[in-house]
DNA sequence: TTTGATGCAAATCATTTGCATGGGT
DNA sequence: ACCCATGCAAATGATTTGCATCAAA
């Protein structure tokens, strides 16, 4: 089940897991999908990517951050290259106490960006 | 409607609209506040923001990014400052195009962090 | 025999939708 | 008369849960 998210880069969803996993266990249940993977998150092993309705499983659970194309739905994830924003240093000298951050850029890959030509 | 959302910096959810609204018009519908939340989004006098199964809506529609209190759910609206991050340099220069991001900071606001002197 | 993991189906929860209605123009 | 915004209640979609059961230790 962990392997059905690590062996993709694509960031899975719950059904999406669960229509690979089906194919080696005809009989899983999407019941016991959701709460493997709610396991494996909360042991660490997998981190949820979530925009609007859609939640994603990412094996990588190093802290990064993510492009996500909004025509295709492509989710990369990017390094964290700067470690800090400004306004995150703001924010702490104000008292604020910060243990996360989520970065997604929104836009279009390449393969859309040149698809869609005109507008849109 | 509008009134409910921008009178406040609280970040109201639908619900709370519903609530609001309610005191003036007592008849009003859930159904009714979504649709109006939704039609205003539409015309651009509101942004929506979305962490897990929370949608809560903004007056500020202004590009900007911010706080969350994992604790209490304080939403607080940062300023953009610098205009860009390396990484949204080097996405572009890959070939990406970025139309927006969004840039949450997850942590504790002054009062929870000392309300919860302990670990936690 | 005890225990935990599972399938299954019903329950949630937030949001959306279809439809009949009632006011306003 | 005509339309559109509304109330209401049922539908939706993703996720969660209760419960009886099965398999392994």
């Amino acid at each position: 089940m962990y392997e059905a998210v690590a062996r993709t880069d694509s960031h899975p969803t719950a059904e999406w897991v669960f229509e690979r996993v089906r194919r080696s266990m005809p009989r899983v249940s999407l019941g016991t999908v959701y709460r493997n993977l709610q396991l494996l998150v909360a042991a660490g092993r997998l981190k949820t990517w979530t925009r609007g309705r859609t939640t994603r499983y990412d094996a990588d659970v190093e802290p990064h951050d993510h492009f996500v194309c909004r025509s295709c739905g492509l989710l990369l994830d990017i390094g964290r290259a700067s470690g800090t924003i400004s306004s995150e240093r703001r924010l702490r000298s104000r008292g604020y106490w910060i243990e996360t951050r989520v970065l997604d850029f929104i836009g279009l890959c390449r393969n859309c960006r040149s698809r869609l030509k005109d507008g849109r």
